[in-house]
DNA sequence: AATGAATGAGAGTTCATTCAT
DNA sequence: AATGAATGAACTCTCATTCAT
C-alpha cells in the first residue's frame, strides 16, 4: 500500500518536474523554445519519458494553464476575510493583478497564447477559470446592490472590469509598453486599479 | 534620376505586394500559415525573391505592423472633426476598437504576437503608435481641463483608457471568451465603452 | 516434479494467452496495431512481462505462424472422411480457402508476410506446414494414379494447385481486386475452384 | 525554350534517381528500410530535398507503382506480333511472369505490399494495371470464341489465369517455397504454366 | 515472476534561409 | 532582378527493448 502511494507520488513529481521545466523554458526563451526535447534537456531525461507522463504537448500546455486557474482560483479565497463590498472589489482586483505580474508566463498561457486553446473545446480548465469570474461577477453584484456601482448590467461591469485589468497586464506581459521600465510597471498597475475604482465607485 | 528613381519606385510597390500577400494570408489562413513560402506563392514568385526585399521574415512582420501602425493613426484623423472633448473621447475609443474588430490579425500582429518585437530594439514604428497614443492622452487631457474627468494623473488615465480598450478587444481576439459568439461581441464592446465613459464623465 | 510440471504448464499457459491476445489485434486492428504495447495491454501485463516468454516480436509472429500452419493441418483432416480422389482433390481446395478467407490476417501472417521471416532461417513451423502440403501432392498422386489427372509430373501439379489458390485468395486479402466487393469473395473463389477443378480433371 | 526544357528534363532525371533508389533500397535492404532519409542518403542530397519532387513518402510509392504498370502494359505489346490465340495467351502468361520474376520487387509494390494502397482509393496506376487485364481478358475470350477453353464464363477464366500467374510469383517473391533454389524457380514457373496451358487447352 | 521507468534510434515532415546561375 | 535547387536544423511522436527492483 505505501509502495504503490509512493510509486504514485513519485509519478506526480515527474509531472510536476516537467511543468517546472515547461515554465521555466517559457520564462527563459519564449514560448517557441518550448519543445519536447528542451524540456526532456531541462529535466535531464530522453524526450520519450516525457511521453510517459503527457499524452503530447499540448497537454502539458493545458496542464501548465490548469495549474495557472487553480492558482489564482486560491489566492482569490483572500477575499473571503474581508466583507465591504467595495473593498473586495478592490481586493479582487489586486489579486489578479498581481497574480499575473508575479507569474507572467503562466497568465501569458492562460488569457493570451494561442497554442493550448486550438486543439480544446470546452477544457476542463475553464471550470476554475469560471468560477473565478464569476466570484468577480457576484462581488460586482454586491457593490450595484449596494448602490455604490450605478449601472442596471452587472455583466458588462465585471466584464468591463476584467478587460480593464487582463488590458493593464497583458501590454506589460507582451511587451507593448516599453517606455515604462520593469520596475515601475506594479506601481502604475496599482495606480490604473486606484483611478479606476475612484471612477466606478463615485469616491 | 529618372531611372533610379523608377527603380526605387519599383523596389517600393514590391514590398507593398508583398506585404498585401503577407496580410491577406493572415487574414484568409491564420498566422502559421504566413511562411515565406506561402507569402512567395501568393504574389507567384520564387520564395528567394522575397529575400531581395526583406531581410528576413521578422523583418516583413514589423513592415506590417508599421503599416498597421499607420492605418489605425489615418482613422484617428476622423476626431478632427470633433471638437467636443467628451466626444472627442468617445469617437477615439470607437474608432481604436472598430479598428482592432475589423483587422484582429493586424491588431494581434501589432499589440499581442509576440514574435516581430524580439529582434528590434527600438522599432521605427513605435514612432507611428506613440503618435496615436499621445493624441488620446492630449484628448483625456482636454477632458482634465474641462473637468470631465477628474483626476490629477493624466498619463494614468490614458493609460487606463487604453487597458480597458486592448483588453475587452484581446480577450476577444484571442478567444478567451468563448461564451460569447462571434456575432455579438461587438454589441458588447459597445457597451463596455459606454459604460466606461459614463463612469468616468461621470454622467 | 509436479511442481516444476506446473510451472510448466503454468507458462505454456502465459504464452497461449499472449498469442490469442496477438491473434485478436491481428483481427480487431489489423496488422499495424500488432506492438508489444498493445498486446501487453490487452493481456493487462506489462510489455516487459512479454519479454518473458518470448524472445521479441519476430518469435511472437512466428509461434503464431506454426498455430496457422496447426490449424490448416487440423482442418485438413476432415479430409480422412472422404476416398474419391476427386472429392479429395476439391475438398482440400475447399479447405484451404476456407481457412485463408475465414483467417485473413494469419493467412497474409503465415504465407504473405515478410516481417517474421527474416529473422528465422530453417523455421519449425516449416514443418508443419510441409504435412499439409505433402497430403495435397499425395492426393494429386492418386488423381494421376487414378487417371482423373494427365500429367507425369504430380510435383508440377501440386505446386499450381497451391498457386492458384494462393494467388486467387492473396488478391483478395491484399485488395488487389477492389472493383470486386467483399461478400462476393467467397463465391468467386468458389468459381474459380469449380472451374480449375473441372479443366484439372477433364469434366 | 531550350532551356526550360532542359530544367524539366533535369527535374525529371532527379525525380528518377529519387525511383531509383527508393527501388535499390527496396532490393537491398527490404520494405522497412525505405525511409525518406535512406533515399537521401542513396542519393547524396538532404532529406528535404526528395519533399521537392515528390509529395511524401506514399507518393514516391505510388509513382513506382505506377512505373510498373506502365512497364508490364509495354510488354503485353509483345502480343501484337502473335494472331493465334492458344499462343497469344500462352505468351501474355509468359510476359507476366517473366516480368515478375525480373522485376520482384516492383511486382511486390504493385499486387502485394500493403502500404501504398491505404491512402489511395481509386488511383491513376489502376487505370494502367486495368488495361493489362483487360486485355488478358479479350485473349480468354479469343480462346472461348475459338472453342479452345471451354467455359461459359471469360471473367472467371481470366481471374483464375491471374490468380494462378499471381500465386506462383507470390510464392517465390515472398520467399514461401525455401525448398525450390532462386535458380530454378524460372523453370518452375514454365512449367506450371505449360501445365495449366495444356489442362485449360486440352491439349 | 513481474514491472515501472527509461531510452536510443529513428520515423515523416516543415521551414527559413542561402547561393550559383 | 529573379530563381531553382538545395539544405541544416528543427519539429512531434512511436516503438522495441532493457534493467534495476
Amino acid at each position: 500500500m505505501g509502495l504503490s502511494e509512493r510509486k504514485e507520488r513519485e509519478k506526480q513529481e515527474m509531472r510536476e518536474m516537467i511543468l517546472d521545466a515547461a515554465r521555466n523554458l517559457f520564462i527563459k526563451e519564449g514560448f517557441e523554445q518550448v519543445t519536447i526535447r528542451s524540456i526532456a534537456e531541462e529535466i535531464e531525461y530522453s524526450p520519450a519519458t516525457v511521453y510517459l507522463y503527457f499524452k503530447d504537448k499540448d497537454s502539458i500546455l493545458c496542464a501548465l494553464q490548469e495549474i495557472g486557474f487553480r492558482e489564482l482560483d486560491k489566492r482569490m479565497t483572500m477575499l473571503d476575510a474581508v466583507r465591504n463590498p467595495a473593498e473586495r472589489l478592490r481586493l479582487s482586483g489586486k489579486i489578479y493583478c498581481d497574480f499575473a505580474m508575479e507569474n507572467k508566463e503562466l497568465y501569458d498561457l492562460m488569457f493570451i497564447m494561442r497554442a493550448p486553446m486550438n486543439a480544446v473545446d470546452s477544457p476542463a480548465e475553464w471550470k476554475v477559470g469560471r468560477h473565478s469570474y464569476e466570484l468577480l461577477q457576484s462581488i460586482v453584484q454586491e457593490c450595484i446592490d449596494g448602490g455604490i456601482i450605478k449601472t442596471a448590467d452587472p455583466k458588462i461591469a465585471t466584464f468591463s472590469l476584467w478587460a480593464l485589468m487582463h488590458g493593464a497586464v497583458s501590454i506589460f506581459i507582451r511587451g507593448r509598453a516599453p517606455m515604462i521600465p520593469q520596475e515601475q510597471q506594479g506601481r502604475i498597475i496599482n495606480k490604473i486599479m486606484d483611478f479606476s475604482m475612484a471612477e466606478m465607485l463615485n469616491e
